[in-house]
RNA sequence: GCUGCAGUAGCUCAGCCGGUAGAGCACCUCCUUGGUAAGGAGGAGGUCACGGGUUCAAGUCCCGUCUGCAGCUCCA
C-alpha cells in the first residue's frame, strides 16, 4: 500500500522515527500502567504499534491520555543511545525489570548475534534499532495514536492475546494531516458505508453471515460486467459451462479438498443417506465435463468458463462486507492443454488480464510464484511450466517479480496485484498450473502417436470473485461508476411544471438510446440537484423555459464547473460515446 | 476461530445512579413551481438484536446466543 502523497524527508527515515515514537509510547504506557508488560513494538507501513499486557482492557478513550503522557516523555527524554550487552548481562537486566516477554525475545536472538538495547534517557528497551539520534528531533505535533486491538503474542492464535496500540508518526504536522485526511477518504469510500448509503447491497443475518444481497443498482453493475466478461471470453475461445452447486462427498475426496481443507467446506447435508456438500470450488465440475469423453490431442486446448458460485466457510471473525464472504461467484475458467500449448494459453490469459484491469484504470504488478519446498510432480514438469509462465510473460512484455518458493504444492502460478485509486493494493488475477488434479482425476487424451497422455490443467480467475472485485470497485470509484456501469447515469430535471412534458420526451429519447434517466420534478431545483449529487448521478439534464424554447438541454456534469448546452441527440450520442468507450471520466 | 468493543425508528445518534422511549435525515400527506448541493406545515414509524435471570419495576444490571466493528490468525 502506498499513499497518494510523498511525505517530507527527515534526519533519518520514517521507519526509524516511527520505531522511536513506539518506544516513547511504551515508556508512556508504562508510566500510566506501572505493572504493564511490553512485547514488541515495530514500525509498520504508515506508523507503528506496540503490544502490551495490561491490567485492564484499553479503550479509544485512553488514547488521548497516553498521547499526553508521550509529550511528557518527550520533554524529559534525550538521545537514543545504543547499548550492546553480553547475553548474561542482558538476561539479568531484563529479569530485573520483570519483562517476561522481553526475556523470551532475548532467547530468540541467535547465538553470536549482537544484543542491543536502546535508551532514550527515561526508558530502555531491548531493540535492534535503528532510531532517531535524539528524542528531541521527534516532532511533537506529527504523531497520533489511532486504535487499540487484540493481537496474539508471536502472532500465534494459541498464545495469549495482548493489547496492541496502533499509531502513526510523520516528520511534519502537514504530513500527519494529509495522512489523517487520507484515512478519512478511505472511510468515506468504505464499500460497506457506500453500500448502505447508496442502496447497493445488504447482508441479512436471518439468511446467514457472509452472504451478499445485490440490490438493483449494484445488480446492474454486475450484469454489465458479466455481459462484457462473456463477450471477452467467447471471443477468445472459452466455452460456457454450468455445473451443479451440490456434489457428493466422494468428489472432494478425490480432489483432496476434504482431506486438506475440511474446515473451509460447509457442513454436509444428507441426501439419500450420502453426505453431499455445497461446492467450494468449480474445478471438479469442469473436470467431470472434460472426463465425460475421451479427447484427442486435436481437441486441445479446451477452455471451460463459468461464473461459478461457490461457498467457503470462512471463520466468522474474518467476514468483511463484500470483500470477505462465505458465498461468492468466481469468474472461473479451466484450461486443459498439451504441454506444448501451455505458453500460448498463459499468454492469452495475460492479455485478457491486461484488457480487463486497464478498463478500470487499475495499475498492476505480477509475481511468478515458483516451486515450494513441498511439492507434487516431477522436477522436469515444474521446470517446463515455470519456463512457460516466464516465456509467456516475456512475449507479452509483462515484467515478473519472482516470489521464490511461493508456488502452491500442486504447481507454479502468476499472481497479479492491483493498485487502486487510493494507492492500496488488492489481490488480483491469478493463473495457476495444476499437476495435482489431473493425476487425482486421471485426466488424459490420445496424442498423435495414440498414446494416452496427461493434459496440463490451468486454473485462472481475472476478477477473482464478483463480490470482492465489485466491493473493491465501489471503493476504487467511490461509487462514481463510469457510464457503462451506471444504472442511472443521468437524471432529467425540469425547472418548473411547464417543462415536465419536455422532460418526459427527453427521458424517453435517452431511454431509447439505452440510458435510464428518471424525471425528477418534485421540489425546488436546488434540492433535486443536491439529491442527485448525493446519489452520485454524474449527469443532470436541466430543462427550463429557455431550453425548451430553443430545443436544447442544459447539462450539469459531476466534477465539471461549467455547464454545457446541447441538443438532446447530442447528449445521447455524448453519453453513448462515454459508454461505448468505457470512459473512466464523465 | 481468538481478544476487545458494540447492537435503541430505514439511516446517524441521544436516553444520568433502573421508574415501561426522543432528535435530525429519509418516508407519507398537504401547501410551495422553485435557474444549478437542503422551501414550509403536518403525519406515520420502535417486542430498545434474541433468549433467560435479578428486581415491585430492566433500553439501562447479570448470563447465554446471534450479528456487526477494530485487530490477530486465515483467505478468492
Amino acid at each position: 500500500m502506498s499513499l497518494p502523497f510523498q511525505p517530507q524527508e527527515g534526519p533519518v527515515d520514517l521507519y526509524a522515527l516511527r520505531h522511536s515514537v513506539s518506544h516513547v509510547m511504551a515508556d508512556a504506557v508504562l508510566r500510566l500502567f506501572p505493572g504493564a508488560k511490553v512485547a514488541i513494538g515495530p514500525p509498520i507501513e504508515h506508523g507503528f504499534y506496540y503490544d502490551f499486557e495490561l491490567p485492564r482492557a484499553l479503550t479509544e478513550e485512553d488514547l488521548p491520555r497516553i498521547e499526553e503522557e508521550m509529550r511528557s516523555v518527550l520533554d524529559e527524554a534525550g538521545e537514543f543511545r545504543c547499548i550492546a550487552l553480553e547475553r548474561n548481562e542482558a538476561r539479568k537486566k531484563i529479569a530485573a525489570s520483570g519483562q517476561t516477554y522481553k526475556l523470551a525475545l532475548l532467547e530468540d536472538i541467535p547465538e553470536g548475534e549482537k544484543i542491543t538495547f536502546y535508551d532514550h534517557g527515561t526508558w530502555t528497551d531491548l531493540c535492534e534499532g535503528p532510531h532517531v539520534p535524539s528524542a528531541k528531533v521527534i516532532p511533537r505535533d506529527a504523531f497520533k495514536l489511532l486504535s487499540v486491538a487484540g493481537a496474539y503474542w508471536r502472532g500465534n492464535s494459541d498464545n495469549t492475546m495482548l493489547q496492541r496500540i496502533y499509531g502513526t508518526a510523520w516528520w511534519s504536522k502537514k504530513d500527519l494531516k494529509q495522512y489523517l485526511d487520507y484515512l478519512e477518504e478511505v472511510e468515506a469510500r468504505d464499500h460497506r458505508r457506500l453500500g448502505r448509503e447508496l442502496d447497493l447491497f445488504s447482508l441479512h443475518s436471518e439468511f446467514g453471515a457472509g452472504l451478499v444481497f445485490w440490490h438493483p443498482k449494484l445488480g446492474y453493475v454486475r450484469r454489465k460486467l458479466e455481459e462484457w466478461w462473456w463477450q471477452l471470453h467467447l471471443e477468445r475461445g472459452y466455452w460456457p459451462v454450468y455445473t451443479p452447486h451440490v456434489a457428493g462427498d466422494q468428489v472432494y475426496h478425490t480432489s483432496g479438498h476434504l482431506q486438506n481443507y475440511a474446515d473451509m467446506i460447509w457442513s454436509p447435508m444428507d441426501v439419500d443417506g450420502r453426505p453431499h456438500r455445497v461446492k467450494p470450488m468449480n474445478c471438479p465440475g469442469h473436470i467431470a465435463i472434460f472426463n465425460s469423453r475421451r479427447h484427442s490431442f486435436r481437441d486441445l486446448p479446451i477452455r471451460f468458463a463459468e461464473l461459478g458460485t461457490v461457498y467457503r466457510f470462512e471463520p466468522s471473525g474474518t467476514l468483511h462486507g463484500m470483500l470477505r464472504v462465505r458465498g461468492f461467484t468466481q469468474d472461473d475458467a479451466h484450461l486443459f492443454c498439451r504441454p506444448d500449448q501451455l505458453e500460448d494459453e498463459i499468454a492469452g490469459v495475460i492479455d485478457l488480464v491486461d484488457i480487463i484491469l486497464r478498463t478500470f484504470g487499475y495499475r498492476y504488478t505480477a509475481y511468478l510464484a515458483t516451486r515450494p519446498e513441498k511439492y507434487l510432480g516431477a522436477d522436469a514438469v515444474w521446470e517446463h511450466a515455470q519456463q512457460a509462465l516466464r516465456a509467456a510473460a516475456e512475449r507479452r512484455g509483462l515484467e515478473l517479480a519472482v516470489d521464490e518458493g511461493g508456488g502452491v504444492f500442486y504447481g507454479p502460478k502468476i499472481d497479479f496485484k492491483i493498485e487502486d485509486a487510493l494507492g492500496r493494493e488488492w489481490q488480483g488475477p491469478t493463473v495457476q498450473v495444476d499437476f495435482n488434479l489431473p493425476e487425482r482425476f486421471d485426466l488424459k487424451y490420445n496424442d498423435s502417436g495414440n498414446e494416452l497422455k496427461r493434459p496440463v490443467m490451468v486454473h485462472r480467475v481475472v476478477l477473482g470473485s464478483f463480490e470482492r472485485f465489485v466491493g473493491g470497485l465501489i471503493e476504487h470509484f467511490a461509487a462514481w461508476w463510469p457510464v457503462w456501469l451506471h444504472a442511472t447515469p443521468v437524471v432529467v430535471l425540469p425547472i418548473a411544471q411547464e417543462q415536465v412534458p419536455a422532460a418526459k420526451r427527453l427521458s424517453q429519447q435517452l431511454g431509447a438510446a439505452g440510458f435510464h434517466s428518471p424525471v425528477e420534478a418534485d421540489g425546488p431545483l436546488r434540492k433535486r440537484i443536491r439529491d442527485a449529487e448525493i446519489q452520485k448521478v454524474p449527469y443532470m439534464a436541466v430543462l427550463g423555459g429557455r431550453e425548451v424554447e430553443q430545443g436544447v438541454v442544459n447539462l450539469r456534469t459531476h466534477g465539471v464547473a461549467e455547464q454545457r448546452t446541447l441538443k438532446p441527440e447530442e447528449l445521447a450520442s455524448y453519453l453513448a460515446h462515454k459508454r461505448d468507450s468505457k470512459a473512466l471520466d464523465y
